[in-house]
Order: structure tokens, then sequence, then C-alpha cells
DNA sequence: GAAACTAGTTTCCTTTTAGAAACTATTAAA
DNA sequence: TTTAATAGTTTCTAAAAGGAAACTAGTTTC
């Protein structure tokens, strides 16, 4: 669930590739890049919330996506003492840095679909 | 292979959610970036080449990827009437707009390492 | 004529990913 | 006391992704 350890070597670049791989893995799926965009918008938000915002999402797959988003110290989760419990999670200061990325896949997204729309 | 339909309408901000969707199923997959890189640094390439840099693809798979990529208006083909026959593919100027977007994408990637390791 | 190169395709198998449904356990309200 | 809310976990199943090996088919070199 953490970072990968490189199996062979076999160009100068292994670094670059290395490094989309690491980017890849934590952005790739149906509900990561959702769950932090929601994060985003939303600030700190409980496990119900998040999961009625995510409309459709299966509590397994929030709970393992939080999981490893949490190991990859984009998120914390951070259990209140209320009655009932309620869990708290949040974008951490590196979480947010993913801001600028995903709008730039936004708008690649917008440019390509005209593209192929408009042949 | 192409572009999918939406079936929920949920949110106002949907074609957000489907411009996540398009550029994430385009670059997603163990391979599809590495071979937008490798044409972006190499230029134009048969598939044989692309077969040698792409280290340990099988051909079914760079087969199948390049016909997704080249729906998309990512890269074209070009069978060349040499003997024995040769194809060529390209990047199309749409194909390397990626180019900012990959770049991000590793330089988010390196951060991310340094961040996880250095605690 | 046998081997090798071109660019793939076909078949089979394993792994990964995701979803649905049921369940746990605690607490509070009606 | 039944219902509902909190935050998940467990089990089972289906679909998608990926890899290995063999094969096609035309041409060229040895």
């Amino acid at each position: 669930m953490g970072l990968q350890q490189e199996t062979s070597l076999s160009s100068e670049c292994i670094w670059q590739l290395r490094a989309i791989k690491d980017t890849m893995e934590l952005l790739s799926g149906k509900w990561k890049i959702q769950i932090i965009g929601t994060l985003l918008r939303g600030g700190t938000m409980r496990f119900m919330e998040l999961k009625r915002a995510l409309n459709g999402i299966a509590p397994k797959k929030l709970s393992n996506d939080l999981q490893e988003l949490e190991v990859n110290k984009l998120i914390t989760r951070e259990v209140k003492d209320t009655k009932p419990i309620t869990v708290e999670y949040s974008l951490t200061e590196h979480g947010k840095t993913l801001d600028s990325l995903i709008a730039e896949i936004i708008e690649w997204g917008c440019t390509h679909r005209k593209e192929i729309i408009t042949g």
C-alpha cells in the first residue's frame, strides 16, 4: 500500500518512471480523486458525510481508499470522543498540493473532449 | 474504448467528474504514459522500436494500448510500403499537449517521495 | 530450404479492482 | 423495545487488466 520498489533497472530515467508510478498509483481507481476533491471543497468531513457526498461508493471501498490515502500522508484521520463516536478526515498540507494537479487533469479532460467531439 | 456516457446525474459539477474520468481512463494502466513519454522523447517510432524501448511489454498489450491512443487521436498510425512493411507511430499535436501534464505528474511524484521518505 | 525480421492476433491464465449484501458494535431517540 | 445513527468489517462474486506462449503471414537473408 505504500511506495513500491523497482524490480528492474533499464534506463537512466528510472526516477521519472518511479515518480509517474507513485503518482498514478495514488490517483488511479474510480474514487480516489473524487475523495480528495470532495475534501478539497468540503474541508474536514466525517465518514458518513463523505459516503453521502460520493454518490454510490461502498463503505468498504471508502474505508480502504481512506486508509491508503492516510498511509501516504495525504489525509489525517481523527477519532472524536463524541456519542456516538465520529471520525473526521481532513487533507494534510501535502494532500492539498494535489489541487493544481487535479485542476490540470480537469482542464486537459475538457480540452480533450472538445478535440474528440469537434473532430 | 472511446468516451463514456454518464449514467447518473448527482451534482452540478458533472462536467468536472467527466473530465477527470476522461483523462484518467486515458492515462491509467501500466503502460500508457510510458508509451506517450517514449514517443515524446523518440518522435516517430515503429512497433518493434516501441516494444524494445518499453522493456517488458507484451505485443498484445502494446497493440491494444496503441489502438486506444489512436482512437482518442493522441497518436497516428501509418503503414509504410517497405519490405517487410513497417508501421510508424507518432504523437499528434493533441497528443503532445500531454507533455506538461506528464511533467507535473512526475514533479508531484518526486515531491511526494521526499515527503514520505523524510517523514 | 531454414532462420529471422516485420507487425501483429489468439488463447489461456492469474491478478487486481470493484461492488453488493450482510454483519459487528456502540449509543441514542421514540 | 424497536429503530436508527455512528464507523466500519467480512464474505462472496463479477469484471477488468495484464502477462505468457504460441501462432499468422509476408519478406529477406544465409
